[in-house]
Order: C-alpha cells, then structure tokens, then sequence
DNA sequence: ATCCTACAATAGACTTTGTCTAAGTCAATC
DNA sequence: GATTGACTTAGACAAAGTCTATTGTAGGAT
C-alpha cells in the first residue's frame, strides 16, 4: 500500500511495528508533520511507541534519504516524505498551512559569482509565504 | 554612532540601557546572532541584564521592523539587523556562517498560478548552502 | 529639581522540542 | 526454537523560549 514502505523494505530496513506505524503516518502529499505529531498519531495505532523510539525512527528516515526536514516556522521541524522530486514550500502565514511548490526558473543559477563569498554553493530552499484561501477569507 | 540607535530614538523608543545595549550588540553587516549570543555579548558590557530582557527587546525590535528573524539553521532563531535592504541568505553547511546575498532575478514571479493553490502570496525566503571557503579547505 | 506613573527589567518557574542512556525486547537468522 | 545484535522504552537531561509577579526607572508633569 505504500511506496515509502516498500522503498524502505527494498533497502532491507529492519522491520518492526513502530517503524511501520511511523512510516505509514508519513504517507501522502502535502504531508509535513512535526515529531510531535508523529508521535500523537502514531499513538493512536500502536499506544506504547515512544518518542524516543519516533524521534530515532524520522532521523534514520532522513539518513537514508527518504524524508525530508523541513524549517518553515521556527518553531519544530517537520518531515516531508516527498523526498523524490525536488520541490520547495508555500506557507500560510496565519494557520501554519504548508503545500509542495514548483517554481519555474533555477534560483541557483541566479546567485552571481560576486554574491557568493568564495562558497561553494550546492543547494538553494525556497519557502513563499502568504495567506491560505481559508485565513484570506476571515 | 549606531544607525539602529538613531532610527529607535526617531521613532521614540523608550530608551534603557538595556535595549542600548542590545541595539549596539546587533548593529553591524552579515550578523546573524542567536538570542543567546545577543545575550552573551550585552553581558559584557551590562552585567546584570537578564535573558527574558534580551528576548523582550529582540521581539521588539522584530515587531518594529528594525531587525529580521532568521531561521537558517534548525536550532535558535538569529537575528538580522540588515532589514531595510531586502536579502537572502547563504549558509555554510558545516560551521553555519552566514553571508547576506541578492540574488538577480525575482522568484515571486517565478512561482505560477497553477502552484499557487489559491494563496495570497506575498513573500520569499530563499536560503543558499554550501561550503565556505575555510571548511571547503579542510 | 522632584515626583509620578506607565512602561521596562528582573529572577525564576514553566513549556516545548529534542537528545541521551541503561536496561529490556524482539526480528531475522541459523 | 535458540541466539544475537539491533530496536524500543521510560525517564532524565538539555537547549531555546515564554510567562508572571515583583521591582526599577525614563521621561513627562509640576
């Protein structure tokens, strides 16, 4: 039923009940949950998981490449099971709503030799903030 | 002395030594401090001023404009004094320094209404990583 | 110059987010 | 089905930040 559990299968990750759970609330689009709320929702399927036990699984996720951190508010960091397309983020300012986005154009190319300092540039994050149509509306 | 100083004096701000001390501390180009760093340094020269002052005054000094928030790592929010002049970061992956860029172009455009999802969009956070020259050495 | 008062600063408890450890449990293999 | 090393657990700990009740003070009024 899921890609990421097959994916992770696939690599011969050792299978047990709390790393499915995890894996299982992680799937989907526009998925961006905190630890936190991984743990709230994976309590519900399977009540003695702890955070430890969620907190080890998500780092080992992102370690192998299959979930994504993300820092849009600067409050927890979220998890992005998305990891496969490059992509970046739209977030509402007021209710924290957060959706995958496709920019066209290549910021990267963008940034002139003068603007980089003698680094060694590798990765650019894009994050669009805005209203949601929801919090517009009230 | 200070820019920052003479612009809150402008507008009235109730002037202490703290919030002098924390206005001096952050007056500069490409300073990207924590609220513990910020805290570490008004000790010095203000012994007895106390934490709660320090994210009192940067709160502040964020609400009137006169500083940005920056979450570019995914640990303490930092603290930007250049927020007239608007900019993007980039990072240094392995020490975190971080330089102020500007980039060319305008990725507000580049974000289609069909990737818009009926937001109001009204602002981009563009966060470049790397290698600074030192750690791309080691 | 002194007094007042509203605003600012303080200490420290509290919350949230995340990490670590020592001991117990279990999935995969033999 | 026994073994074993990786996984999980509870709870202590740490870092970053917020809140509150009390004390202090900048700056206007007198």
């Amino acid at each position: 039923m899921s890609d990421l559990l097959e994916r992770l299968r696939g690599r011969g990750w050792r299978m047990t009940a709390q790393r499915r759970v995890v894996a299982e609330v992680l799937n989907g689009d526009h998925v961006h949950l905190t630890a936190d709320e991984v743990h709230a929702r994976a309590v519900v399927r399977l009540p003695e998981i702890s955070r430890a036990t969620v907190y080890n699984t998500l780092g080992e996720l992102v370690s192998l490449g299959e979930v994504l951190e993300v820092a849009t508010d600067k409050r927890a960091k979220r998890y992005d099971p998305n990891a496969h397309r490059p992509h970046h983020h739209l977030v509402c300012a007021q209710c924290g709503a957060i959706k995958d986005v496709h920019p066209d154009g290549n910021p990267l190319a963008d940034l002139p030799d003068s603007e980089r300092f003698g680094y060694t540039v590798s990765n650019v994050e894009v994050t669009y903030r805005g209203l949601c149509p929801n919090c517009a509306a009230a």
